[in-house]
RNA sequence: CGGGGCAUAGCGCAGUCUGGUAGCGCACCUGCUUUGGGAGCAGGGGGUCGGGGGUUCAAAUCCCUCUGCCCCGACCA
């Protein structure tokens, strides 16, 4: 393509609004521009992009058998009332009414349409197993869109969604979904790992996500330092402490703690350790009313595990201040378990304290010498806190680090949930119904994009891998519009770099070198050949790598053929 | 949804406190010069200062209200 018939709106400031590097390259790079909160348009530049991701995904999802499908981004009421999901899938879900008044909801996900498509065109075990997928534009209302790309409320995704005759088959085609994607990431250019998943919104048992490390994800990635075990923080069991409960050794005493409301505020005032302070959380629970959990000042509540209790509403809410002041007469900052009237659940560790700190419940006032069982009844006690570095890893292979990651791709084992619920059978080979065993597979595909850039970016701007680059090689003249000599020697580069079948940019504009430069630079074109006087005159081309810190010569004649096989070889 | 912030040209911002001609840099258009790392000179276009209401002789500026966007907390590819 030539550059002077592209819209590539180059930007020298980021917008104010950007927070991430990614974020703020692609608009910079003129790859995007936002319609509204979480909602964008793709111009060209950005689209080539989404587009090589697509024919990633697509190439190794039909190199697997899966067969290609597009179902609609409207979704009718009917099939999510049959799963039960049009209630409980919470205001993400867009809801939408027609003009007929008939309810539907925009598609953040398909496992209902599918499933209905299927249970009426599949009958027979011969037809199994199958595996359908679609690359298609998916609508969630997230409470929060941020990051661009990373976290947009309408964004590209690529699910795919197997049918089985019995477990051992969906177990198969899990493992071939497993390696494709680990493929597709390979190709993309990311750094990734697989981590075990829990199965959230959609269901199922087996789960696995993949993300790509960085410092910028949302997610925190468990992983042990020794062994192979790596899992979404959320999922990672804490251990229960080895030693059993200390005696209690000191008298309850309540201090006045005016100002101390944080654990950290507390700590500094009485002159203790985090880990030596009971910390209250309320939630809300299933009964409508509220529910304590306790936890070590030094652990972080697990949302998951959290929402997972009896009696603990989910999707897990925090207490409002006015329902906690209709059950104790307090703010949040001075909560503790002695004496609520409520269903009060300890962490494991937070269990195992004795002679603790905690609040008073009584606005200002801070308890020490806490014993449980002496002075706040025995607790329930679970699992209710987040994994941190150096819990050992629960398959005993050594102690667990933790780094951020993004999640590209999740694949679920998913069994019956939507089969069953939409009875979704086929007859077996005698002749019995079966109800089908699903999985289901997706891809964030636009979310890739944004991922590869926090990966591969540097000062000047984002640093493509080939697989994934709008072009793989630009073409920057110097002087063209002077020069014929520069003119007739681009051109014919530009016409043997395409049919050689390299995806080739020709910035054939009439800007300043510095420009051209810090243009292409910024839009990351992985290969940069400079045409000018100079190097004709010499019998060479300039090539320079986007990574490369110098540029070199290279024989004039000879440029198509090196160019040729070292973008092969990326590719 | 709760808490905080912002809204002035395509992008980045000043001006708002203390009411009185709407500005700067980049980008854009024209001309001339320039041409190996974001050029120079000259000229030019572009704004209902987010919307509505109010106070005032006079509102970007003060007051009320609505909307949008961003950030911090519970969801997910």
């Amino acid at each position: 393509m030539r550059i002077s018939k592209l819209l590539i709106p180059t930007l020298r400031d980021a917008p104010g609004d950007a927070e991430i590097v990614s974020h703020k390259l692609m608009v910079r790079a003129g790859m995007i521009r936002q319609l509204a909160s979480g909602i964008y348009t793709w111009l060209p530049l950005g689209l080539r992009v989404l587009r090589k991701v697509e024919r990633i995904v697509r190439e190794e999802m039909d190199a697997t058998g899966a067969q290609e499908v597009l179902m609609s981004g409207v979704l009718p009421a009917e099939l999510w009332q049959e799963s039960g999901r049009w209630e409980h899938y919470g205001p993400e879900l867009l809801r939408i009414k027609d003009r007929h008044d008939r309810a539907f909801c925009l598609g953040p996900t398909h496992e209902e349409a599918i499933t209905d498509l299927i249970r009426n065109e599949v009958h027979s075990y011969k037809q199994l197993p199958a595996n359908f997928y679609q690359i298609q534009t998916k609508f969630r209302d997230e409470v929060r869109p941020r990051f661009g790309i990373m976290r947009a409320r309408e964004f590209l995704m690529k699910d795919a969604y197997s049918f089985h005759l019995d477990h051992a088959s969906l177990e198969q085609t899990y493992q071939d979904m497993y390696r494709a994607y680990s493929r597709v990431f390979e190709r993309a250019g990311l750094t990734f790992r697989a981590v075990l998943a829990d199965t959230g919104n959609i269901g199922g048992s087996k789960s696995h996500e993949f993300h790509v490390l960085a410092d910028s994800g949302e997610d925190l990635i468990a992983f042990s330092t020794e062994g192979d075990y790596a899992a979404n923080v959320e999922m990672v069991p804490a251990p229960a402490p080895a030693a059993p409960r200390a005696a209690a050794a000191q008298a309850l005493t309540k201090v006045a703690t005016p100002k101390a409301h944080t654990i950290a505020e507390v700590c500094a005032f009485l002159k203790v350790e985090p880990s030596q302070v009971a910390k209250t959380l309320m939630v809300a629970g299933e009964d409508g009313g509220l529910v304590a959990l306790v936890l070590r000042g030094d652990h972080e509540l697990n949302a998951v595990k959290a929402q997972k209790l009896a009696g603990v509403a989910s999707p897990l809410r925090m207490a409002r201040a006015d329902e906690i002041e209709a059950v104790v007469k307090c703010g949040p900052g001075s909560l503790g378990p002695c004496n609520l009237t409520i269903k009060v659940v300890a962490d494991s560790a937070a269990a195992a304290l004795a002679d603790f700190v905690c609040g008073a419940n009584q606005h200002g006032f801070h308890l020490t010498g806490v014993n449980w069982g002496r002075d706040a009844a025995e607790p329930e006690v679970a699992d209710l806190r987040n994994a941190q570095p150096g819990d050992p890893s629960p398959d005993g292979s050594g102690p667990l680090a933790i780094k951020r990651g993004i999640e590209v791709g999740h694949i679920f084992q998913l069994g019956t949930k939507y089969s069953e619920a939409m009875k979704a059978r086929v007859l077996d080979d005698t002749g019995a119904n079966v109800t089908m065993v699903m999985g289901c597979y997706g891809i964030g595909v636009s979310r890739i994009v944004a991922a590869a850039i926090e990966q591969n970016h540097d000062d000047k701007g984002i640093v493509w891998p080939v697989g994934i680059a709008p072009f793989e090689c630009a073409i920057a003249p110097i002087g063209m519009h002077k020069s014929e000599k520069v003119k007739a020697a681009a051109e014919q580069l530009y016409t043997e770099l395409k049919a050689a079948g390299i995806d080739v940019l020709f910035h054939d504009g009439n800007e300043r070198p510095g420009v051209m430069f810090a243009d292409l630079e910024l839009i990351g074109i992985p290969h940069r050949v400079v045409v000018s006087d100079r190097g004709i005159d010499a019998g060479t081309l300039e090539y320079k790598a986007r990574t490369a810190e110098n540029a070199e010569a290279l024989p004039l004649a000879q440029t198509v053929a090196i160019l040729k096989a070292k973008i092969e070889a990326e590719r």
